[in-house]
DNA sequence: AGCACGCCGACT
DNA sequence: GTCGGCGTGCTC
């Protein structure tokens, strides 16, 4: 056997010492932790190397998560630790937030911490040196920027860094302010406070692409402090240094995606989730746990305040501001010079549209193009159009492997599935009946820009979406010349809603926002708000005032009439009022049990033996049908669901833990996965 | 999840 | 005669 180098082992097992048992969390799906024989100094929060596996071979990476001194298994089955990792033992509170975060989510220790370690001491390795560090820097209090270099305060943004800053123990706060009324300023002065305590601040933020540019003001204005970066777009040794260094102390301030929730930090004094609505937050495969609440608890954890800042807050956190569990605070004035663009809606009812865009709209771009100022089109669906389809025999291109159409991509002349990404030539005639007549349906992005660049041949049209921004080189490239005012009309997706502004750009066109008010999701309108809310907020500076025209067949909508208000909290309190009328989420509390197989009813099949149990358990539980999933194919699995919900969330936690019991214990075909999605965001 | 063991088809 | 298909059983 291979012996691991030398620098990366601490002691070797021993056999003469062994007098301790160990439980480790090891990343098997399976909801228990495995005992191992282990030799005195190792403790709660070692990271150890244990031999796993039919044959006693192979080694897996685990953490020690309780020492005992005896163990419920026969002792000739216990086996000894390989080696342990030289890494300080996690601390006790970072084993504690892994262990709530699996009870709460149901999902494995062993899978939970693993998540949660870095990717080389997920793999028992360390980083080839950690940086030295200088002693004066660690653990130390990083003093307060001078005065006079700091932006004025507003008012109100001073009452909020007051309040922030004077809360004792835990203080979670909703920080609500419109666009431009200066959030960001008033997290980097309630940071400053507490770097100057000698704390460090964990601030978290949606997305990769959103890091670069904050993480340039945080080091601005923290030129002292030690900054570590944590999301998935740093490379694995890099990611590993920066949970030492902060797990040392000597970070004092990590910035990242829902990753870095899981950073451990000693000298936790204050928790930032930026833009806490946004859903990325939330994982969508693997363990789905939500970045945002995990934080809440462990700010609860520590005793230390939590800021979640939007312009748009998730309901959730909107209703717990007004049910007073947490503190509400309002920026309701712009901390900048331009003032909020004129939102109106265009009524398409009684009107063709050419090319999907109405009169009022074209118009509105034509008089951009003669001030040589910018516009902005937002449609959110990429490609050209979303099916090619035969209108004789009624064929139409769908994905072999997933319940999808494939999407036509003009560009590459392509046809694409966005679920599994396969990809087919476009055919000549229909494959089903020969006829020559096919021809694509509905619109994308693609079809817009080109739609756009006919009508207007003299303008330099851009489309920004995920096929033309595909790497972040390309990103910056099309930014780049956006900047540089090579652009009249810019056409995108969502891609086009977040961070960045864009200097002359004074008009936002909406088209294809409808389909949002009536989808099947509960939570469609919500998201739509928001994203129209962002997106609009792209046009409009101090001197250049910006409009923004959604088109829409139903012009009298609550939405849209809450859009042209600017009123966030006119539309929560509809929205709220609807979801407690409809029993829905923050009035109800789900959960949902997904399966699949090769076969649609293997996967049904087994979410009905589930819910038979579910009903024998019984508790303050209401249990729905299994279902086919909406997308109830994907990459050739076939895909169901159960959702549960109760009106109690400790009474849906007692019977999910009950559940989550039988779940494992329940046969099931080979092929068969499950998991669960304690407070899924999408069905 | 891996990775073994364990019984039935087309190949050197 | 074997190499190898993937069914099922276990991992401290």
């Amino acid at each position: 056997m291979q012996l691991p180098p030398k620098s990366e082992v601490k002691s070797r097992f021993m056999p003469q010492a062994l007098d301790l048992v160990l439980q480790v969390a090891l990343d098997v799906p399976l909801p228990r932790l495995f005992d191992y024989l282990g030799s005195p100094g190792t403790m709660p929060g070692s990271i150890v190397r244990v031999p796993f596996g039919a044959a006693g071979k192979g080694l897996k990476t685990g953490v020690v998560v309780a020492v005992a001194s005896s163990s419920a298994q026969p002792a000739d089955k216990l086996k000894a630790v390989e080696a342990v990792l030289d890494v300080p033992p996690l601390p006790p509170d970072w084993l504690a937030l892994c262990e709530f975060v699996s009870r709460y989510y149901q999902h494995p220790l062993g899978g939970v911490t693993s998540m949660a370690l870095p990717p080389l001491l997920r793999q028992g390795k360390l980083p080839r040196r950690t940086k030295a560090r200088d002693a004066s820097t660690a653990a130390g209090a990083v003093p307060l920027p001078p005065t006079f270099l700091l932006p004025t305060l507003l008012d109100e943004q001073a009452v909020a860094v007051a309040a922030i800053t004077a809360a004792q123990g835990f203080a979670p706060f909703l920080l609500h302010g419109i666009t431009g009324s200066g959030k960001t300023e008033v997290y980097l002065q309630a940071i400053a406070a507490v770097l100057a305590r000698g704390g460090q601040a964990l601030m978290l933020v949606p997305e990769i692409a959103l890091t670069p540019q904050l993480e340039g003001r945080v080091a601005a204005r923290f030129p002292q402090a030690t900054i570590v970066i944590a999301h998935s777009g740093v490379a694995d040794a890099g990611r590993t240094r920066g949970f030492l260094d902060a797990h040392a102390g000597h970070a004092d301030i990590v910035l990242g995606t829902r990753l870095a929730v899981f950073m451990p930090l000693p000298r936790l004094g204050l928790i930032v989730i930026d833009e806490e609505h946004d859903g990325s937050f939330k994982q969508q495969e693997g363990m789905r746990y939500s970045a945002r609440d995990v934080a809440v608890f462990r700010a609860k954890q520590r005793g230390v305040p939590i800021v979640l800042g939007s312009a748009t807050p998730s309901l959730e956190t909107f209703h717990h501001a007004r049910n007073g569990r947490y503190r509400l605070i309002e920026l309701t004035r712009r901390a900048v010079a331009e003032a909020p663009p004129v939102v109106r809606v265009v009524d398409t009812r009684r009107e063709k549209l050419q090319d999907g865009m109405s009169a009022a709209l074209l118009k509105a771009l034509e008089a951009r193009l003669e001030k040589a100022e910018q516009s902005l089109i937002f449609l959110n669906r990429r490609g050209y159009a979303p099916v090619l389809a035969c209108p004789a025999c009624g064929w139409i291109s769908g994905c072999r492997r997933c319940a999808a159409n494939l999407v036509v991509h003009l560009a590459d002349k392509r046809l694409r599935c966005h679920h599994c990404g396969l990809e087919a030539g476009i055919p000549r005639a229909c494959p089903d009946c020969g006829n020559l007549d096919i021809h694509p349906f509905g619109r994308g992005t693609q079809r817009l820009e080109a739609a756009l660049s006919e009508r207007f041949p003299t303008a330099r049209v851009l489309r920004i979406d995920r096929d033309s921004a595909s790497t972040p080189s390309k990103w910056q490239a099309l930014l780049a010349s956006i900047h540089a005012g090579e652009v009249d009309i810019l056409v995108g997706t969502q891609m086009l809603a977040k961070g960045h502004d864009f200097p002359r750009l004074t008009l936002v066109g909406v088209t294809g926002a409808d389909a949002a008010l009536f989808a099947a999701d509960f939570r469609a309108p919500e998201r739509l708000f928001s994203q129209l809310m962002q997106v609009g907020g792209r046009s409009g500076r101090a001197d250049l005032p910006g409009e923004v025209l959604i088109q829409t067949e139903h012009p009298d909508h609550p939405l849209y009439r809450a859009l042209v208000d600017h009123d966030y909290a006119a539309f929560a309190a509809a929205q709220l009022a609807e979801r407690e009328q409809a029993g829905f989420p923050p009035y109800a509390f789900q959960a949902l049990l997904r399966a699949e197989a090769k076969q649609l009813d293997t996967a049904l099949e087994f979410l009905g033996r589930a819910r038979e149990a579910a009903a024998a358990l019984g508790g303050d539980i209401a249990l729905y049908d299994p279902v086919p999933m909406r997308l109830f194919r994907k990459m050739t699995l076939e895909r169901g669901q159960l959702l549960v919900e109760s009106a109690s969330r400790p009474a849906l936690q007692g019977f999910l833990a009950a559940w989550t019991a039988q779940l494992y214990e329940l046969k099931a075909p080979r092929d068969l996965r499950w998991h669960l999605d304690v407070d899924p965001l999408e069905f």
